[in-house]
DNA sequence: AAAAAGGTCAACCGCCCCGTG
DNA sequence: CCACGGGGCGGTTGACCTTTT
């Protein structure tokens, strides 16, 4: 006891993280790494306490996280790696590559606690697609309007190529997106934008209709010859998104 | 159509571990 | 060896969303 708290409290933010917010530290870490999280928060400009920012990142904007429901062999893999581990869900989601310990507690506390107790009264296991429930076969929304950016960095970012996806798609949240072409990309504000714009354009990037996510992956079919990187991409939509002021700055993206 | 119930998941809290001086 | 501080971890919460009544 008498430790004192991580960070003060008063004047920091908490809660939800803001597009803004997100977009400092993504930056940030692109920039300078991430040697001291208690630090980090001044040094990048965020009213936030170094824990948050860092939960933030491992859990959300960290590149190299897989978004996207898991799958069977997933599941299973937690239930084996439960069974020999317990609670230790960083050392499970460490053999789980692309998988935070806090989305792996998740799921076992919302999906395989109870698919295991269905197991045992039952004595058969229900499919990935029965133990989900009629929610989550939608999607979460990739840019609604009105909604926050989070779902931005969920659903549209992602360093994975499609197979992450084994939802399957909203019609409503999928005709969120069917204007993604050239005329998204033609107006950058900066120099390194324009690079980019003629480059990331419709023909490279596409919607992916059948995983309702912007689909990176396709830009980079084979590098040196299209140019950009799948991080390139990501890092480009970002800022376009970010600086347009999210779904506001879009307004041929709403209302479809 | 509205309210209630249930599900999901991002984020926070507080404790523990470990490196450093 | 000890104290301290930062990072990491697991438990928990609460807002939001969907489904059911």
């Amino acid at each position: 006891m008498g430790r004192a708290p991580c960070c003060e409290k008063m004047g920091l933010n908490r809660g939800p993280w803001t597009p803004e917010e997100d977009q400092i530290l993504i930056s940030y870490i692109r920039k300078h790494g991430h040697s001291n999280w208690r630090a980090l928060p001044k040094l990048a400009g965020l009213l936030r306490c170094g824990k948050s920012c860092r939960l933030r990142w491992i859990n959300y904007l960290n590149p190299d996280i897989k978004r996207g429901n898991f799958t069977r062999e997933e599941e299973d893999a937690i239930i084996n790696l439960h069974e020999s581990l317990g609670n230790r869900w960083s050392a499970i989601a460490a053999k789980l590559p692309g998988r935070t310990d806090n989305e792996i507690k998740n799921v076992w506390h919302t999906h395989l606690k109870k698919r295991l107790r269905n197991k045992n009264s039952e004595g058969g296991i229900s499919s990935v697609s029965e133990r989900q429930s009629p929610g989550a076969l939608s999607p979460q929304p990739s840019i609604s309007a009105g909604g926050d950016v989070s779902s931005v960095t969920e659903n549209t970012i992602s360093t994975e190529d499609t197979r992450s996806y084994d939802e399957t798609p909203s019609p409503s949240s999928v005709e969120q997106f069917p204007l993604i072409d050239e005329s998204l990309w033609s107006e950058p504000e900066a120099g390194e934008l324009t690079n980019y714009s003629s480059e990331v354009s419709g023909e490279y990037l596409q919607f992916d209709d059948q995983f309702d996510s912007l689909d990176f992956s396709v830009i980079d079919p084979a590098p040196g010859i299209y140019g950009p990187s799948i991080d390139d991409a990501m890092d480009f939509w970002y800022d376009l998104f970010v600086q347009a002021g999210g779904i506001e700055g879009f307004p041929e993206l709403q209302g479809q």
